[in-house]
DNA sequence: CAAGCGTTTTAGACGCGGCTAAAACTCTTT
DNA sequence: AAAGAGTTTTAGCCGCGTCTAAAACGCTTG
């Protein structure tokens, strides 16, 4: 059936394409994401652009079509809702889902998948915050501020960690801020950009690659 | 990793030296059920051979090695084992599980494998009666016959149904005969090979395909 | 504005897993 | 023992997905 890679592909680039959704993906940061070649890359981008699943411009990297958009939140709902059922039902760390999650998320038929969902009583996020596409590629797009932008004061709650930066994981849990944790912006040093918090009665100084790894949402008080 | 049709074809070797444990498998066989060419056949047999997983003679057919053989354990147990979990845990329709779990069990890392063991509180076979090899590759080998060939009169539980005639799922459920059922052998056409049982308070006839795909084990009463 | 550097693409290769068509083998059957 | 039928293997092809090395591009910088 449907090719292997090519998803991996697909959803990668969307990950990419979230995360600055002005400009097309670089061949490099798929590459790089991929754990392959520049010359891969550009390889599979020729043949997803012949299927019409991107659109690729020499030199100018690529964009996803509607077409391509809608294998990836596949891609994307399978690997999130995977997780959720791997830290919820199998009791596995939730460090390691998004690991087990990528292996997984290519063979699971749609019936299994949409039960899992109706297991797990329609989830809005992976075990990191991540919201889960239903069925039809719509996903909530909460409003979140990452906490290197948070004005100081105000008390939020952790909503999602990037689970993609190496080591994060463990070190957010032995800090106690995983998603759902409450937190206070106490500090901010415009040297070096660390920032002071207060969570669970104990002050952490985080430094950016932290900060702006951790997205969080306002508490019910807005000002 | 590991690629991913070596496995089906240990697998399947794995389950046709199982039928008949005596000769070698021949090429046709494996390529007829895993619905390829004979030529292809021939070629993952040299690349199985190569790699010292089954022991190939032109023409003489294949054998596992003892590596081979662990390998498509391996996958035997990874299979039966994400069957009896779509069907208990996802409650979905036991005609099914074959197909999907033939889709998921190559993607499954054995944390996961094993937590689902677990959490299945280790069951013994798969939904359709066949074993699952402990995480060693040990497997029960329990003592079954062949319903063609039960003596007459004979009261016997339904241990497994070969889940690979097709159609054959949704007839033995509509019979009542899935694992578990009791039946009693009536009556043996000579001619034509059918049998008679009673089971349920009803009586049935079933052709040689069905009583040749269906395994019973005697009850307490050895006589 | 030309040089140079980093990125991207091309060129050419490889292994996998599949195919078809033709050749080789085996086994049965006269 | 030779012929014929059926199975298996070889030969040659293709697409995928990866690689390395070399060429092309584009952007920044002197």
């Amino acid at each position: 059936m449907s090719g292997l890679a090519r998803e991996d592909y697909l959803a990668d680039i969307y990950r990419l394409q979230c995360e600055r959704p002005k400009d097309p993906v670089s061949t490099g940061s798929v590459a790089d994401r991929r754990g392959v070649t520049a010359a891969s890359a550009t390889a599979m981008f020729k043949r997803l652009a012949r299927d019409h699943l991107i659109v690729y411009r020499n030199y100018g990297g690529v964009t996803l079509t509607p077409e391509g958009e809608d294998l990836a939140l596949g891609v994307v709902r399978r690997h999130r809702l995977v997780e959720r059922f791997l830290a919820d039902v199998l009791h596995i760390p939730w460090q390691q889902v998004d690991a087990y999650a990528d292996q997984m998320e290519h063979a699971l038929p749609d019936e299994v998948v949409d039960r899992m969902e109706a297991l797990l009583e329609n989830p809005y996020t992976c075990p990191h915050g991540y919201p889960i596409p239903d069925k039809h590629g719509h996903l909530a797009q909460p409003h979140l501020v990452l906490l290197r932008d948070l004005p100081l004061g105000e008390t939020v709650r952790v909503a999602r960690v990037n689970e993609r930066v190496p080591g994060l994981l463990p070190y957010i849990e032995e800090l106690g801020l995983m998603p759902g944790s409450l937190l206070r912006l106490t500090g901010r040093n415009p040297i070096d950009l660390n920032v002071t918090i207060e969570a669970g009665g104990q002050e952490h100084i985080l430094g950016l690659r932290v900060s702006e790894a951790l997205w969080v949402e306002p508490t019910e008080a807005k000002g």
